[in-house]
DNA sequence: CTCCCGGTTT
DNA sequence: AAACCAGGAG
């Protein structure tokens, strides 16, 4: 087992020089790095979870010149919420947003913790956000693992696959420059982006394709986009419209009240507030 | 572990 | 059609 100790000093002061030199000559200039706010910085990392930096960047600026910092987003509505989100995906990151912002502000006195471990308990932080979070407002000196930095280092000391967690978080704590982690983790974002070699396919898996699949999609964008028009949408109206399976409607309807996201009264759905 | 979303690329 | 994406919650 090829544990961090065993890679030389060297390697590792040579790939600190080479990540922070791409990133002062190829660094992109992104809006949430002109900024140390940590308001906007929480904002960026939430939208970034599995959502491409291009499609954040315009949402990113619309949604910080509606509420620019944590008072003005806890009085926001569940309806204004979605509406700022709709085209990101994942909306349950929405609502989760909002209700960080309420905790901030009545828990914590409108300050944004500095403990990675009291980060984890507020809604929709976990353990990449909470130590993002720290590293690009706070420039501290930890270390963060997501889908880019996982590839760029095993890449990097040519790791398989199967290393572990707990192998990559030592290796990574260890690579930190100290005082430079907000460049550090910047830098390794763009180099694993910009200078990695695209991703080998993949062995396709066990196709598990549900039948499904497809109109869910649309139900799910549809009653979206309903709600924001309406205050109500008949489940019946979308089930003949869909001319799908009314128990996979009512399905999903089901899921998105589990989510807060709508409130189910009898045949019809209506926005939660 | 599964599910969650949607725009985009291949 | 399938993979991809600054993960997290249940």
């Amino acid at each position: 087992m090829a544990g961090s100790a065993s890679i030389p000093y060297h390697r590792i002061a040579s790939f600190r020089r080479t990540v922070l030199g791409f990133y002062a000559q190829h660094g992109r200039k992104l809006p949430w790095r002109v900024t140390k706010d940590p308001y906007r910085i929480t904002v960026s990392e939430i939208m970034l979870q599995q959502t491409q930096v291009e499609r954040v960047i315009p949402k990113f600026e619309a949604w910080i010149a509606l509420w620019p910092d944590w008072r003005t987003l806890s009085t926001a509505s569940t309806r204004e919420l979605l509406h700022a989100w709709s085209g990101l995906g994942y909306n349950r990151r929405a609502l989760m947003l909002g209700k960080l912002a309420k905790a901030i502000m009545e828990k914590h006195h409108g300050k944004l913790p500095r403990q990675p471990e009291v980060l984890e308990e507020l809604p929709g932080i976990g353990p990449y956000t909470s130590r993002a979070i720290l590293i690009f407002a706070f420039n501290q000196d930890i270390a963060t693992i997501d889908t880019n930095i996982r590839r760029v280092l095993l890449h990097q000391f040519d790791l398989p696959p199967t290393t572990t967690k707990e192998q990559l978080e030592s290796l990574a704590q260890r690579l930190v420059p100290k005082g430079r982690s907000r460049d550090w983790h910047n830098g390794l974002m763009d180099y694993s982006r910009l200078a990695l070699p695209r991703r080998l396919p993949r062995i396709p898996p066990v196709s598990k394709q549900g039948r499904f699949e497809g109109s869910a999609r649309q139900v799910r964008g549809e009653v979206i986009r309903q709600l924001l028009k309406q205050k109500t949408v008949d489940i019946f109206w979308l089930a003949g419209r869909i001319k799908r399976d009314k128990a996979e409607v009512l399905k999903i309807a089901k899921s998105m009240a589990r989510e807060g996201v709508v409130r189910l009264k009898g045949r019809t759905i209506t926005l939660a507030e």
